[in-house]
DNA sequence: CCAAAAGTGTTCGTACTACACCCATGG
DNA sequence: CCATGGGTGTAGTACGAACACTTTTGG
């Protein structure tokens, strides 16, 4: 490629990631304690800057990567941040993007590695730039998007209970639900199945863990489920 | 702003927009017919490139408007474009989105200056580089859109009938609806206003044409409306 | 007066809500 | 044996789907 097109203006293009886990009780993020400049010691998103020779969703990826050293990680785009002063560095346009999470499986090496720690969303700290309206937006977006698909299974361990999914769902949502009747909606998704194991950490009754189906998941994923009928965006 | 990041690769980064108009029978694209280089003579999107002190929504507007002479065009990002490839040109990255505007509204003399046609959506031309890709993927996203938000109304001039507005939404969902039905779940919106005037055009009876009530519009556009149930995305 | 399009009604079934009851477990 | 949490059941309601009838208009 030696012919260019004919406007100067090149511009610093960044990666920014809200990481949402799920520790069975309430939402977390995982931030960074920026040990660097600019902005050292306060707290941020994980970010880094697109490569020449990297496509944006390798690079995002790869991003994830560093930070909790998981692959395959579910995540989408949110929106792209082009204010001309949202960084006071140097122009930078920025493509954010959250990400979910089993809170468990991230490497806690990875996370050390990048001075990452989990914190909980409800008091999460200001953070640099416009990082703070990426969060919101990105809950935002996560409440729009867990109404209507199945993506809040990608927050819990591989073998779950309805009752810690319906405790992710009222952490997402921040409202009580009924046990009978979201237990009902979550089955009717026929999503689910019976592992035959039950939940040995529970001190009385022990729940049934179940697992995804996985190939109905892929199938289904874009079908409307309303999984939080009376939720107002 | 003197100071910079380390990091060396600056990367032109790209608007391109898909314009979707309704002329009472089906969905239109605004599409340029390319009289320049790269590709010459074969169909592209509208597009731009972000100047260096352009906020990026600033942008969309300005290649918006001179498309088409409207300001406050309705429009939503979808997605940015970041494949290596994408560009044979040179290496750039692409913020897509797409608008909504009311087909008669848009100035003739502003599409002729940018060799812009409408054309059927249904039977669009092969575009150059990933363009195609867009418009599927917009595609996609107004019927994901339209189901659940009162999106469709941006599409229509300010006063118009119910059976408009169905077969607005027979065109973006390719499927016929129930009259009856459709005009039941429209009217207990409560967004729309009887002008008290009626449909001249028609030759037999004369459909009530309404206009949208703006400010509930504004208000209730977040919450879920699910003018089309039985669509699966 | 007839064809075509627009407005309004009715019935049926499903799915959601708001409830209560029973079971399993550990202390 | 009791407190806690988990699984299942039921009645009432509301809303969507599928249907028919009446009204308006121009030719």
């Amino acid at each position: 490629m030696l012919a260019r097109y004919n406007h100067s203006t090149r511009i610093l293009l960044a990666l920014d990631c809200i990481v949402f886990g799920f520790d069975g009780e309430e939402l977390k993020l995982l931030l960074i304690k920026r040990d660097f400049e600019p902005e050292r010691g306060k707290w941020s998103l994980m970010g880094g800057f697109l490569n020449e020779d990297e496509d944006l969703e390798v690079a995002a990826n790869r991003i994830l990567y560093d930070l909790t050293g998981l692959k395959d990680i579910y995540f989408e785009e949110i929106k792209t941040f082009g204010e001309i002063n949202r960084d006071p560095v140097e122009r930078t346009v920025s493509v954010c993007f959250f990400a979910l999470i089993n809170i468990h499986a991230h490497s806690q090496d990875a996370a050390k590695s990048q001075n990452a720690f989990w914190i909980s969303l409800k008091n999460r700290p200001e953070l640099i730039f416009d990082h703070s309206n990426m969060v919101n937006l990105a809950l935002e977006r996560l409440r729009y998007r867990a109404a209507l698909h199945p993506i809040g299974f990608e927050l819990l361990p591989e073998k779950f209970t309805i009752p810690q999914l319906q405790k992710l769902y009222e952490a997402i949502y921040d409202t009580p639900l009924d046990r009978r009747n979201f237990s009902r909606k979550i089955l009717s998704t026929k999503l689910l199945i019976d592992t035959g194991e039950k939940n040995e950490n529970s001190a009385t009754k022990k729940a049934i863990l179940y697992k995804l189906d996985q190939e109905k998941y892929q199938r289904q994923f874009n079908a409307f489920h309303y999984f939080v009928s009376d939720f107002k965006v």
